[in-house]
DNA sequence: CACATTATGATAACGATATTCATAATTAAA
DNA sequence: TTTAATTATGAATATCGTTATCATAATGTG
């Protein structure tokens, strides 16, 4: 048990009477083997590479699950599709997005969380997360 | 045409061949007469109400018509419906966004849009637009 | 007014996601 | 360790939002 994320699903599946599976063990370590966005289906195209006997259905439970244990976070970019990115480390809610070749990278930037948070406290409202995305050119696109 | 998003509309309706219907008519009538972010199901809803001959696929199809006329814009709000908001007045990216009631209110900050572009620009990054959204509690839910 | 063109509404198709169900795997108890 | 209860799986089907198809109706131009 290396990885961080691995030691939190597992507990969370034990904390609520699931069980461990060759599936789930693979999905999570394909998931947390990337840095990249992926969607549900790139995930079930580089599971299915060693293992064909995976199901899509499988791919995307057990998505949810990372997702309700705190490991992963859905995103959505506008292309339709989910996808997920990696919690530990921080909450990553911020993203330069370009609009030609879809690379994503992300930052955080103190001062504008806490200007967010004195407009939020000027409505009267409380919190929870965020999402700033920036769309536009990246640099390699520009040239 | 009292209303200036009307004009827009029906100038792009003319200058690209299509024609003026009733029933353009009536969606552009509904979309403009609200300030909420109405999904096509709501729109559709309240067109039905006074209007039971429209269909569903009007509805679809009139307002990728006034996305491309430039007087709409979609949103995604993360429940899966598309929403649309009014465009002139100016671009409205940034959203307080309720996660009990589903509340949006919109707001602009020009300090957090200064240090989006300095972001950017630090990462040879080049914005056409960006989204901000603050999902939390609104005053009158945390009450 | 006629005719060519576009718009409509109903329905079917669609893609992403969710659910069902019979079978297989895992865990807890004995 | 075998059993028994429970959960997980994969395949297929259903669902949801959205888009396309198609025959008919409305629009607008000459």
């Amino acid at each position: 048990m290396k990885r961080t994320g691995k030691k939190i699903f597992f507990d969370f599946i034990s904390k609520n009477g699931l069980k461990r599976s060759r599936q789930r063990e693979l999905i999570l370590d394909a998931f947390l083997s990337t840095d990249r966005h992926m969607s549900i289906e790139e995930l079930y195209l580089k599971l299915r590479a060693r293992h064909p006997d995976i199901g899509y259905s499988t791919v995307y439970r057990t998505m949810r699950l990372l997702v309700e244990s705190g490991i992963a976070r859905e995103f959505h970019f506008g292309d339709g599709q989910t996808r997920f990115e990696h919690l530990p480390g921080g909450e990553r809610n911020d993203h330069l997005v370009c609009t030609r070749c879809n690379a994503i990278t992300q930052f955080e930037n103190e001062t504008i969380e806490k200007l967010q948070g004195e407009i939020a406290a000027s409505h009267g409202f409380l919190i929870e997360t965020h999402k700033l995305k920036l769309y536009g050119l990246c640099a390699g696109c520009r040239a």
